[in-house]
DNA sequence: TCTATCAATCTTGCATACCAGAATTGTTTA
DNA sequence: TAAACAATTCTGGTATGCAAGATTGATAGA
């Protein structure tokens, strides 16, 4: 038995650890079995999962992760530039506590690069940028910045290697430094600089829909056969 | 019959329009006759107005809009400067057709505000920031500000004036025209000023939450008594 | 007369049952 | 052999019924 609310963040949890791909599947029925619960609780989910752009139904053919469009992903990149630049850039202070919160979040993203959970340093790197929004002290922001970093992550998927996690591990850490010397300009430059990193290495026909890549992959040749 | 899609296009309509106040109650049943359709539809559209910071629920008693506190307000009006001034910033130019749309848009208020529809004049003057965000190249944006605006209305409700109205179209007018001429600094300052202005016309008292506050207004004693 | 308890009523919460459309698969026919 | 068609199955869409909490009004006792 669990709640919509549950499911929801689960479900947004899943796809901030890339665990959930653009496209995949998200059966009423299969839900409801996995959680236990009527198709009523896991359709109020679905639907607010949907208002916040994290999934879309097809009618009558099922619901599934968003598949993000050219031209939507620039405008989730483009957001996440507006918000994250102008809510450092109208920072005056960042209270003692938050630089705290920060520096520990980075400690536990420098933990996960470091061990071999891929989704957990997957979601880490996302939500340092809501708890940012957090510490800045907007968490009506901070949960737009989720739903956006989540739509980034949808698109950006499949091209984020180990390396390149802890290099942005290791410029969020230049960010937060930037903040506590109160260089907010600098801050709001590494920002800019490391979202639009993000964007460029974005592979632009591994955006493309390709509805065949899934059997592709399962049925691509091995390499040592017995 | 009407879809959970224009039921909570409808509402937020409503909102944007002032013609419901924060804390206005949106029972289930009474939209169910009013729409012709079943509370399930009904209740998918409340389901996203919640999901989008519009309506709340208070579990067992009813759906109502939203009554901000006074951090929400700052926070509301914190993104919509953050949004809107940034958008501004990272343009380099507006097209022809953009111009066009924009201020076609403005004419509109312009008429609005000579003309006795109160609704619709408060409606247009809120809908030019999500028709800017559009024309700005962000459609992803324009949702959120649409949000974030109907949010400011509901804390600023009842302090909207007919003058105020008048010299709100009139900064519009301005930022366009800056826009034309490719000012993009003074576009953003005249933005800042505009959104802050709105900000400071709010009563410290008028945002602070009074479950008493309609009774209130409303029992408060005549000036004229027969 | 005031207060406390109880009952009636109203409202949402949730599960379920049924319906309709879409996709797929198997069959038939040219 | 291939193309068209038909039936079945799977999916979400919607309505409804009942349960449970909250509120309000009534009643009885102090």
């Amino acid at each position: 038995m669990t709640t919509a609310a549950e499911i929801s963040e689960r479900i947004t949890e899943s796809v901030m650890a890339q665990k959930l791909a653009p496209g995949a599947r998200l059966g009423e029925q299969q839900l409801a079995q996995l959680f236990n619960c009527s198709r009523t609780i896991v359709r109020e989910a679905l639907i607010r999962l949907a208002a916040r752009g994290i999934v879309t139904v097809s009618s009558r053919r099922g619901w599934y992760v968003v598949e993000l469009t050219v031209n939507d992903a620039r405008e989730a990149f483009e957001a996440r530039q507006v918000i994250e630049m102008g809510l450092i850039r109208r920072t005056q202070v960042v209270s003692k506590a938050a630089l705290k919160r920060l520096k520990n979040h980075i400690a536990r993203q420098k933990a996960a690069a470091a061990g071999g959970d891929v989704g957990l340093r997957s979601f880490l790197l996302a939500d340092f940028h809501v708890c940012l929004a957090e510490c800045l002290g907007n968490n009506l922001l901070a949960e737009t910045v989720r739903d956006m970093t989540a739509r980034t992550i949808l698109i950006a998927m499949l091209n984020q290697s180990a390396e390149e996690a802890e290099q942005s591990c290791l410029e969020h850490a230049l960010i937060v430094e930037a903040l506590e010397k109160r260089d907010f300009i600098l801050a709001e430059k590494l920002m800019h600089e490391h979202i639009g990193e993000s964007q460029n290495r974005l592979n632009p026909e591994s955006s493309a829909y390709d509805p065949l890549s899934e059997l592709r992959s399962a049925l691509s040749p091995m390499q040592n056969p017995i």
